[in-house]
DNA sequence: GAATATTGCAAACATTTGTTCTATGTTTTT
DNA sequence: AAAAACATAGAACAAATGTTTGCAATATTC
């Protein structure tokens, strides 16, 4: 069918025309573009396309009509993370950042710089930043961002999680260092899950 | 001034609205969501923001207002690199993604899928996602994607860029391999610079 | 404190743009 | 080949939305 190509022709302008110009095409923008004789037909096409689940369109509304997913979704960066200082309980954003969903999957993710060496054997270095899940549980040898209070050492790290005999270790991929096994066990709170990072080369 | 607040407030919503609609707000969108009580208050805000630069309005057109940069870059993956198979020439494009901008700067980047252990003590693992600004030459100490055709071994690698008394050295970061000096060096062809990378978890 | 500039408001106006209607050509079905 | 279904066009209409104008409130300057 000649019309199925034109309806793609439609829908690939549309996001074109967004990608380019910031917003949405109008219907005689489509004409005047895609050869359309008539603001009937382009009319006609969008909302085709609209029933096809293939855009979004707010009836009546101007420049409304929007192909979902550009495919990034836009996480805040909270604030630094090591084996010493806490995050802020009143969290500070610095920003944000538009990741690719595709590859980082999941709801509710945030950003955190990473400080110290601590994660080294598994990829993790200095200045990474980390892109974490908030949940507060975790499962055995997962990476997880988690807090605790020990009297001296507290504060947020990023470490591997297991539960041995009931106690949670806290085991930092550094043959250099111990693993961590907060005497007040009930003062570990786990953060989020580490699901990926990002690094960039100065 | 209280006046500066007021714009970066409206600054900010429209780049929220934008995000959560697919499309810009209208003055009056801006009226009913921040209580503004006149649509030519709201105007006056937009025009302001447009002589300041902080955004790109074009005139008489309807939900025209952008905010440029929501801050990400589309770069195309173009496959996979490591120690054998080289690039096809003709580079297969597995799809966009968009990652930050501010993070990742540079004209002309694009991805590739790594294969193996060689630059593991860089902290770069098999299966990251790097991120390559596209060069030809390139600096002592970097990081680069390279071709070179020496008989046996030829394909596209990623190793860190050293040249010596004339001669380029490939070096990878992992102990227990040993660098790559290529016979035929004329063969060696820098493909781009290593400026970042992006891992997730499984 | 008067004069002046800035800011905000309400209402009217102008333009853009979505939507509907009807007609005509084109393909598919019977 | 007639009938039916579909696709496109052109024009008119209606709603959404940008823009202008004049006035009141508030802040700033002298």
């Amino acid at each position: 069918m000649i019309r199925q190509e034109k309806l793609m022709e439609v829908l690939d302008y549309i996001r074109r025309f967004n990608d380019e110009n910031g917003f949405p095409p109008t219907v005689r923008d489509m004409c005047r573009d895609l050869k359309i004789k008539s603001t009937a037909t382009a009319y006609d096409y969008v909302n085709r396309l609209k029933e096809k689940g293939l855009l979004e369109k707010a009836e009546n509304k101007k420049r409304a009509v929007v192909v979902r997913g550009n495919g990034s979704v836009r996480v805040p960066l909270l604030g630094v993370v090591n084996a010493g200082q806490p995050i802020l309980a009143v969290e500070q954003n610095e920003g944000y950042y538009s990741i690719p969903e595709a590859e980082f999957k999941g709801e509710d993710l945030f950003l955190l710089r990473v400080h110290g060496e601590s994660m080294i054997e598994a990829g993790i270095c200095d200045g990474d930043k980390i892109i974490v899940k908030r949940q507060q549980t975790a499962e055995n040898g997962e990476i997880v961002v988690a807090m605790f209070d020990d009297g001296t050492e507290n504060g947020a790290t990023v470490k591997r999680f297991f539960k041995k005999d009931g106690k949670i270790i806290l085991h930092p991929e550094n043959s250099s260092m111990d693993d961590i096994i907060p005497e007040n066990q009930s003062s570990i709170q786990i953060l989020g899950k580490v699901i990926g990072l990002m690094r960039s080369f100065r």
